[in-house]
DNA sequence: TAGATTGTTAATCGATTAACAATC
DNA sequence: TAGATTGTTAATCGATTAACAATC
């Protein structure tokens, strides 16, 4: 814990956001937004637009308002986009192979270099270059090759097991896709992707939209 | 809006980790819980437990605790799952496809009955048995077979387009997978998958975590 | 300078936790 | 009945919004 308990969780989910519409704006040339402005197009107040920047710092100019290239570069700063991350993807079935397809984690500095399953069917395929490797190599080439995240696709039979063993390869970060919560020690952060409790959130919201 | 923001959002997020720690209490044969208990698994105060539950109904029975069984079948209730959904994957690429394989979904059913997509060579295709379809014929299919729930997964670019073509087809519910924030009206609930904005959170957590 | 807009403090609102009477 | 635990009200905590002085 210690001091990163000083932002909130709710401060740090709308980081992501910021940094999506400010490279939006940077797209369309826009280099100068006020917080009113910013309010109208992403959806927060104003009031809460100034508050959430200035837990990390004063980054506009009375007046005038904020530079977007400045404001970009700073969040991304801020969420560690200013080094790139090697990762592996644990579990190669559809959703892994898929994440391994996906181009849109490379261009904010994602590099996947390896999948890993036990299926030894799998065992030398590629998918774009990145081949599906033996399992039981994984904690060797977490540390022979400095891999800072872990995305976990496995089931959630095999999700702990497998956390278990990233663990102990020296992995402190953990995108996890398997339908399961991970008991881990407060040195290793877990995001989770619970698909299906996004999509049971849709059916409740869906059926209860007209009571 | 009307009746349905009586309850906050912070609760909804909630009920389907209810719904899957109380599944995994039954596969256990566990058929009574406290809150107490409930809240020692699963990480809520028990106080929030009761305080949750009590939105719907006086589930609990006091000096008891909660049918294990009863409760996991009201919230299933709660969430929409006494009926099965139809649905369709609009953008047949990597992520699409990976969703149409992926099984999980069925278990709490849903049944997808067609993927679309811009790029004739997909065409015809099928996985699982479903067929891969010409997105100029999505408005007529979701017309004829009633669907319920589209899951998009175009790119970021042609997302809004694509939600439109699905709204003029009647669809109210959106699944969204794509990189962008959809602009509908109130009838329409749009559920955002937001990946990249996931991960930039756990980069956040990962480089801050012994600040 | 005058106008605009930030940074920041204070007020409000909502969500979580604590407490306990009701009751099985 | 006595013990346990809910349902629910009250207290606390935290997050959002409003207001405005500072300042570009």
């Amino acid at each position: 814990m210690s001091e990163k308990s000083k932002i909130s969780m709710a401060v740090i989910r709308r980081l992501p956001k910021y940094h999506r519409y400010l490279k939006e704006l940077l797209d369309r040339d826009i280099n100068r937004i006020s917080s009113k402005e910013l309010s109208d197009i992403i959806g927060f107040t104003a009031s809460q637009i100034r508050q959430d920047l200035n837990n990390f710092g004063g980054f506009g100019q009375q007046g005038y308002g904020y530079n977007v290239e400045e404001l970009f570069y700073e969040i991304g700063k801020i969420l560690g986009l200013h080094k790139t991350y090697k990762t592996i993807i644990v579990g190669a079935g559809n959703l892994g192979q898929a994440l391994a397809n996906y181009t849109n984690f490379d261009k904010v500095g994602f590099q996947v270099k390896a999948l890993f399953d036990i299926n030894p069917k799998l065992f030398g395929i590629k998918i774009r270059d990145i081949e599906i490797k033996d399992m039981d190599y994984v904690e060797e080439f977490i540390k022979t090759n400095n891999i800072d995240i872990a995305i976990l696709c496995t089931n959630k039979e095999s999700a702990q097991e497998v956390a278990n063993k990233l663990i102990a390869g020296g992995i402190k970060a953990i995108w996890n896709f398997a339908p399961t919560d991970l008991k881990v020690s407060n040195d290793v952060t877990v995001e989770n992707v619970h698909l299906v409790e996004s999509l049971l959130t849709l059916t409740y919201l869906y059926k209860s939209r007209d009571e």
